[in-house]
Parts: C-alpha cells; sequence; structure tokens
DNA sequence: GGTAGGATGGGCT
DNA sequence: GCCCATCCTACCC
C-alpha cells in the first residue's frame, strides 16, 4: 500500500467552497486500507445556489453542512446510494464539496469485492454513489472530521500540477448553468462523458 | 459505441 | 405525494 502525504488541516476547509472544490483535486480520500485520488468534485454554496440541499435551512439532514469545517457530509440518495461531501467555509456558513469520483489507489481488492458490478479498475470508483461503495462510506461517518480517524484526506505521496476542466454540475434541475463541476481533464475515473 | 427504464426509500411540502 | 447531487441492465446500433 503507497504511502501518502500528511492528513490536510482544518484550515485547508476553512474558506470559499469553490476553492476547496478546485484545491481537493489530486488528493487522497483514505477509508482504512482503501483509498483513491480525488478526480472529480463538485461545489455546493450558500446564499442563492437552490441545488445545495442547505438551501432550505438547518434540518435534522443538514445541520452539518452548517457545522465546523473538515467534517463529512453522507447523504442518502434515490433509495439506494450514498454520497460524500467535505464541508467547507467557517462554522455557521453552509458550503460543502461533493467528491464525484476517485481513482483507486489502494484496497484496489477489497473495492473489487465491494463493487462487483466494475469491470474495470478505473470504474470502481467512477461516481459518487460508485466511490462510497469502493470505500465501504456509508451515514455512519456523517459529521466525521475528516482531519483525524479512519476517514481522512491526504496530500498525495507524489504532488503533481493537475489540468483541471470545469462545466455545470450534474444531475440538478436548479442553477443548472453554473459552472460547478471540476475534474482531472483526461483522467479515466471521471463519472459520466469526459470531456 | 449509445440510451431508456426501473430499482428503492428518505426528506420535505 | 413528489422529488430526488445515482447506478445497472437490457437492448440497440
Amino acid at each position: 500500500m503507497p504511502r501518502f502525504g500528511p492528513i490536510l488541516r482544518r484550515s485547508f476547509y476553512n474558506r470559499p467552497t469553490i476553492e476547496v472544490a478546485r484545491a481537493l483535486l489530486g488528493k487522497v480520500v483514505v477509508h482504512g486500507p482503501a483509498a483513491g485520488i480525488i478526480v472529480e468534485t463538485e461545489a455546493y454554496l450558500g446564499g442563492d445556489d437552490l441545488a445545495a440541499h442547505s438551501a432550505r435551512g438547518i434540518t435534522d439532514r443538514t445541520r452539518v453542512i452548517f457545522g465546523p469545517p473538515g467534517h463529512a457530509y453522507v447523504y442518502f440518495v434515490y433509495g439506494m446510494y450514498e454520497c460524500l461531501n467535505l464541508v467547507c467555509e467557517p462554522e455557521g456558513q453552509p458550503g460543502c464539496v461533493l467528491i464525484r469520483a476517485l481513482e483507486p489507489v489502494a484496497g484496489i481488492e477489497i473495492m473489487r469485492r465491494r463493487r462487483p458490478a466494475a469491470r474495470k479498475p478505473e470504474d470502481l470508483a467512477s461516481g459518487p454513489g460508485k466511490l462510497t461503495l469502493a470505500l465501504g462510506i456509508t451515514r455512519l461517518q456523517n459529521d466525521a472530521d475528516v482531519t483525524r480517524g479512519s476517514l481522512v484526506v491526504r496530500e498525495p505521496a507524489e504532488p503533481h500540477a493537475v489540468d483541471i476542466a470545469v462545466s455545470p454540475r450534474i444531475g440538478i434541475t436548479q442553477c443548472a448553468d453554473l459552472p460547478l463541476r471540476f475534474f482531472i481533464r483526461g483522467n479515466r475515473s471521471v463519472s459520466g462523458k469526459r470531456i
């Protein structure tokens, strides 16, 4: 299993959500023995962003988004899947980044067992529902502190520059034109059509 | 290569 | 009761 760099500190997340969404590309999500490089993200903002779960205020589900940065917001969708977000902005202000795809780098065999439908290694975590299955992330990790513990985000073993592409977000109807999806151009694990 | 349709259940009006 | 920040299979080029 590769060694990775240091865990990202809380200050990494304590800034504008769009900045964090771009900066997360190339970092590594680690959960136990499984890990993947972040290759696709989406920003969900406060204010006028009606696509964000936080747009309708604080509820049992959304309170984590208003909490301190550097925590996981994991929600259940379409009756079957769970999606991982990382909370940004100072405590009290909503904002989070949806992790949409990972390139697997550790624990490949475990991921294969958790994702029997995946035909190729690059498809093990090539979508927001797929990556939570592959890494074993569930609502049990909702509100988990990702600056310590079993679910963390780290610097990669060998940092290198990434070519970032931008597009509208996937699968939403409100604010569907905003350029808030970020991905590593050409990466084979990016979900859907690669530009 | 491509897409249509169904699975499945919590959140919120 | 409707709406989902999705994925897989079947089927069609």
